[in-house]
DNA sequence: CGCATTCGGTAACATTTGTTATCGCTTGTA
DNA sequence: TACAAGCGATAACAAATGTTACCGAATGCG
């Protein structure tokens, strides 16, 4: 769940605020695990510096689903909304400094948001951008070559590329690493 | 946008049949295109008989999206959403029959529900399942091989693969014709 | 009926991608 | 400092996948 609530909407600052708080400050060192596979989700996870992903493990490999960066709020989104087991690892890639907000504050506040005439048309704005984030993403597999999408992370989010350690971006590609520094390579001859 | 309202909301109903008189029904043959890619969407479509894809041209090749069946509701949701081009054609793959309700009226609709105490309930579900299936499939082509992911479709959606022609289900896997009946043949073979 | 079109299977060959192994560079740490 | 571990480049080979072409069956239509 990827919430950018504070820059987004700031009519809900006050809200955002008031539960400032509750929320727990962790500085952490890199390839800290802040939410284990198979886990329940049991936090709001907000980044106040630093870099996370998302990851699971398939047979020993390991697979990254999606990166986060500073002012980026997620959560398992799955295991917090139906209290099931997680599908995914939360870890830092560098040393963070993390905020938790537990999940009974997290309803609280949902409860009190919802009597902000806003609110509905918030929460369709905000699912409406993951749904679509999530689409093009699937698309984009269908539609584009490794190579392709390569591309287009470097130039639709460069700071990935510049941030992450490459193997992470390969396996994020579905590809290997070794292809992932071929396509590299291959880019740079052709310039 | 993949609503099922009437079965899963039966609160909904009353709100439903009220627009009943407003949606018009149309019997039309199989490769009916009903949205054109580019086109804007203007319509909420009831799928009442038969079968549709969303699909799109990607450099004269043709990639399908998603395969829709009786009761499914639809439309390209981000053109309908924001008035932008549609990037996805949809069309009937059988003879069906579809209804079609305007824009305006599903805009009154949505005002009307909006005021059913459930609704910010019902729509944070629906939104939610819709994010959690295309972030499955997303996962999916990261995780699995195109063999993996025809099993599971067959496995989960058996329906797709009984009804809908095999080259719509590659374009869908995201491989090519000839593999898909490869990747049949040599499943044949081992059992 | 006869014909064109669509669809799916198969083969041969080309290209892409994965796997394994090796090397060198950097970084953290004992 | 020295050593191990992590990371990325590269090569050689294997496996997966795409492309093109051809065939035959089914279907729709004149």
């Amino acid at each position: 769940m990827l919430f950018h609530f504070k820059d987004k909407f700031p009519q809900l600052t006050p809200y955002w605020d008031k539960y400032l708080e509750f929320q727990k400050r962790v500085e952490v060192t890199a390839k800290t695990v802040l939410l284990g596979e198979g886990k329940i989700s049991g936090h709001y996870i907000f980044v106040e510096k630093g870099c996370l992903r998302a990851a699971f493990n398939n047979n020993g490999n390991d697979k990254t689903v999606q990166f986060f960066f500073e002012k980026d709020g997620l959560t398992s989104f799955e295991s917090f909304l139906k209290n099931t087991p997680s599908l995914f690892t939360i870890e830092t890639i560098e040393p963070s400094i993390i905020y938790l907000l537990p999940k009974t504050h997290v309803n609280n506040l949902m409860a009190e948001l919802s009597r902000e005439p806003d609110f509905l048309n918030i929460i369709l704005e905000v699912s409406a951008e993951r749904q679509l984030h999530y689409m093009h993403e699937f698309v984009s597999f269908i539609r584009d070559t490794p190579e392709q999408r390569y591309q287009n992370l470097l130039n639709e989010k460069p700071h990935i590329i510049q941030r992450v350690p490459q193997h992470y971006i390969a396996s994020y590609l579905g590809i290997s690493r070794v292809h992932l520094s071929r396509i590299k390579s291959s880019l740079a001859r052709k310039k």
